[in-house]
DNA sequence: CGTGCCAGGTGCCAT
DNA sequence: ATGGCACTTGGCACG
């Protein structure tokens, strides 16, 4: 299933690797390398002990021992080149659109993993920001006495609001929301779709960005551009989103799920 | 340096694990697993078989066979837990700040890696937006004719502004760079410095996106709020950055490298 | 610390 | 294919 191999000669390292390439099993090689990437832009890393990541289907993932984030990378290439040269197994991934290369040079390769895994599992996220608008639109009153929402991802001129409605006085509404904090970024957003509305209707619509928190700098920016913002609790979701689910019947897979 | 070990029993497993992450080794663990996850949002991935690698820091990457992107992580994480439980090896990654937590129950383990990594290389970015800027900050004239800069990173209200210069005309420019396209939201980022720059000196101020390519919403977005673009070529940039480097003789080193 | 902003961002979905 | 936008975004630099 999964075999992991030392192996005493470059030759035969490019040979395993070949192979497990071309079988389309996951492939994860250990050594000393430097690597060179150019494309959107261009990298240069030099020799240290790192391991690179060959995916089943074909994407590279190059870390090092430290941190989260991986040094280079390639998504779901297109070629993969193994070779040896000047006594080094060098490995070449070449994506096209956006044309990019990642070169590997292993001047020392510790050992070899590969094999095929079978993942047929099922990944579900909850409370993302599709799921804090859905539970919002059916309960507007969470924004705002008397609101009624009329749409769901509106197009505004080339975006999209996430809510629009019409408040208790008939005065439409445009909603941003943001999952976790609001920053200035968020509030421009919003003023654009505002401004598209008003030239295109001549109906000057009210802004409310809705967050469980915000920046210092969004909130002055509300203020200046005259919009309007909304804290909500992401706790009280929850539990709106668990009221939902009964209604819907799926609370109790849910919970299936979690035994 | 790396080892790889099938254990025997989940206790075994258990114990290599352990001592790995205590003693700051890379560890990979090959195996079946569910991974349940909660923090800024929650998730929950059903059974299937995946790597889960511990780096030298404690940040732990999740990876199914397929793909560039990790299904599950933790970053860099203050606490690393690992038991047995009901027949299954519970790995448990805690962070605080936000506080988020991964579960991964194995039911089966393949395998597992663990080694220190020693890696010392040094990584250079070449023609990222910073070194664009850097660029463009030398040579105004890629730009516009006559145009002289006066600073770089310019604090605008809460912002920064990549460039701030003088026009021919003595008129001030405010600059928004993007290294690959530029979208409405580099507009509306370049609009919010002008009217502010505007509010706040009295002296309305030309506003001009450099950008090797625009969305045509963004050149639209351009037209109607009263600003200017300039599409730069990045080829001709990489020329200027190599003449530069002739003269502070750094290019040198920098074919040395590329032998 | 938070705030701002880039990233070879990636991924998902829309037209 | 291009565009718009969220992301458990992560990461860095700066006040």
């Amino acid at each position: 299933m999964i075999e992991y191999t030392k192996c005493s000669s470059n030759n035969e390292c490019v040979e395993i690797i070949k192979n497990a390439v071309r079988n389309k099993e996951l492939t994860i090689i250990f050594g000393k390398c430097t690597v060179d990437y150019q494309g959107r832009a261009a990298s240069k890393l030099t020799e240290g002990e790192r391991f690179v990541i060959i995916k089943q289907d074909g994407a590279i993932i190059i870390h090092r021992p430290i941190g989260y984030s991986p040094v280079n990378w390639q998504p779901s290439t297109s070629v993969i080149e193994v070779v040896e040269r000047d006594d080094r197994v060098v490995l070449t991934a070449i994506r096209n659109k956006p044309r990019e290369i990642v070169w590997v040079y292993f001047s020392e390769i510790y050992g070899i993993i590969h094999g095929k895994l079978v993942d047929q599992g099922e990944f579900v996220m909850y409370m993302d920001e599709h799921e804090i608008r859905d539970i919002l639109y059916e309960n507007p009153e969470l924004i705002e006495k008397g609101l009624r929402i009329i749409e769901k991802e509106k197009p505004i001129g080339n975006g999209y609001a996430d809510l629009f409605g019409i408040d208790k006085n008939n005065v439409p509404v445009i909603i941003e929301i943001k999952r976790i904090s609001a920053s200035r970024d968020a509030v421009l957003q919003l003023f654009n779709y505002v401004k598209i509305y008003e030239n295109k209707t001549g109906v000057k619509p009210r802004g409310i960005l809705v967050a469980p928190n915000f920046t210092s700098s969004a909130i002055e920016s509300i203020h200046k551009l005259g919009l309007e913002y909304k804290e909500i609790n992401l706790q009280l979701l929850w539990k709106y989103k668990k009221a939902r689910e009964i209604r819907h019947g799926t609370l109790l897979e849910f919970l299936a799920k979690k035994k």
